[in-house]
DNA sequence: TCGAAAAATCGACAAATTCCGATATCTTTG
DNA sequence: CAAAGATATCGGAATTTGTCGATTTTTCGA
């Protein structure tokens, strides 16, 4: 993964949304019955629903973000839960600050 | 000028390579009759040379990265030249580790 | 003031991205 | 194992981006 495709992967303003909310799941979405989202994070499902958008244009927007390393998924049972990498987060400021 | 125009900027590799070029310029291009780079910037021409790109294509990606507030532009009699905006891109580094 | 150099803008077209609906895969449960 | 729910993947229409060549605008110097 390249920097430029980190950069095209937030160049879309429903995906930097969806990190946004991410960044405090509990004020943005509904109690889950499946797992504390600060653990392993926010099914597809709710984070869909707040989109608007269809389910695989989310479930394609949350995968490009997981490829750009920004969201880390976790397979829970039949959910799929996806939240920050704080860690990769940090490095990319960090590079913008240093190498960009 | 929103955030997402700004990841859009960077998220090309010609452009990100004109901002990395644009950080030492002396190493990058040769000593202009037209004044200091360190001062006022390169102007389009050495850069587009260097790209291998055409002038209006340079010219335009240039701008869209002034548009951005990530580079700085100054006319100077027939030349534009174009340097970095070093605050702006430490602004942008703070943005993403606060804020993103 | 005219012509040439530098840069900006315009019009076009190919390639990439956005976003959808349909279908496939995976997982749980009866 | 079959059905149902959650997610992933596929194929495509519409929009945006990448890039070009041609033209226009700006500025300097003869």
């Amino acid at each position: 993964m390249e920097q430029v495709d980190i950069f095209k992967a937030l160049s879309n303003k429903t995906r930097l949304q969806i990190l946004a909310w991410l960044k405090e799941p509990e004020k943005h979405f509904p109690v889950q019955e499946c797992g504390e989202f600060n653990k392993t994070g926010v099914c597809v499902g709710h984070i869909q629903q707040k989109t608007g958008l269809t389910q695989s244009t989310v479930s394609e927007y949350l995968s490009m973000l997981q490829r750009a390393n920004l969201l880390v998924a976790t397979r829970m049972g039949q959910w799929t839960h996806y939240k920050r990498n704080e860690e990769a987060i940090k490095e990319l400021a960090q590079h913008i600050s240093k190498e960009l």
